[in-house]
DNA sequence: AAGCTCGGCAT
DNA sequence: ATGCCGAGCTT
């Protein structure tokens, strides 16, 4: 009986193995790009006992140190990297567990749509979500004044809650091209201000993080948040949400010249690049 | 002694 | 069901 037990483990693991081989190599330490440089990942698959089979997950932070669970992982880089979206399993940060993405599963979708880009690099330009969630349940109890307002109330308040100053949590996301220095850095046109408000020296980052992201994905028009002193004391109560975190833009016709004879100019020099490569190949 | 592996408790 | 960590086992 122990003999047969024996064999069927060691028929098992190959099976194991041979599986790993399509699905994930094993035992094998490999740099994990939804954490910061240097950290590895390493995932061993079980191949003997009750749980055999199961999928073991571990890190090593730069220095060698093995870390063992989400937990730990937190306790280590929680201060330095938003971890929220990042799921330990995979070590990818996993958009179905950012609040109010729904998307369609892979079976469901097409079948000649080519596999997901690497996620990690969207999730750069989904605004980060409200980090209050609490672990315990909340109590909550519902007083009823006056008859029949509830319901009415309930609509009204039904707008979703955001985080203020979720900019400063991309601090640490830079973008680079692969086999090039990273060292972005990009000037603001002189209109664009920084509020004063969200504070340090990285400010920078957090504006231009902020106005791309209003440009890339909001349909409203970008303004700017209507300068007030008293923004600078309650940002709460005064930083529109709508808006990115930059003072009130003005834009004078004499800047949309401007602009257009950059489009101009910029459109003509690829229009002669454009000419020149068509004359080399044809 | 250090690292690896699996059991088993906690959530 | 799955994340987490203790402890026995291996090197």
């Amino acid at each position: 009986m122990k003999i047969l037990g024996n064999i069927m483990s060691l028929f098992l693991s190959e099976i194991y193995k041979m599986m790993d081989i399509v699905v994930e190599r094993r035992n094998r330490r490999e740099p994990c790009n939804a954490l910061p440089a240097g950290w590895m990942r390493l995932a061993t698959r079980r191949e003997r006992g009750a749980s055999i089979g199961k999928l073991d997950v571990c890190y090593y932070n730069p220095a060698g140190r093995k870390i063992r669970s989400k937990a730990e992982l937190t306790k280590e880089l929680g201060e330095t990297w938003d971890l929220t979206n990042f799921d330990f399993m995979s070590g990818k940060i996993v958009t179905s567990l950012i609040k109010g993405s729904r998307r369609k599963d892979s079976k469901s979708s097409n079948k000649n749509a080519k596999a997901a880009p690497v996620i990690s690099d969207l999730n750069s330009l989904v605004p980060p979500i409200r980090q209050t969630a609490s672990i315990f349940k909340q109590p909550v109890t519902v007083m009823k004044t006056h008859k029949g307002d509830v319901r009415k109330n309930l609509k009204t308040d039904k707008e979703k809650p955001r985080q203020l100053f979720w900019e400063k949590r991309l601090n640490n996301i830079s973008p680079y091209h692969e086999g090039e220095e990273s060292d972005f850095t990009m000037s603001l046109p002189e209109i664009v201000k920084d509020l004063n408000c969200t504070g340090g020296s990285e400010s920078n980052a957090a504006v231009l993080a902020s106005l791309s992201t209003a440009l890339h994905l909001d349909k409203k028009p970008v303004v700017g948040q209507k300068s007030s002193d008293r923004l600078k004391e309650n940002p709460v109560a005064y930083l529109n949400p709508d808006q990115p975190i930059v003072g009130e833009l003005e834009v004078t016709d004499d800047l949309i010249r401007q602009q257009e004879k950059r489009v101009l100019q910029a459109r003509n020099k690829l229009a002669a690049a454009m000419k020149t490569l068509i004359h080399a190949s044809g």
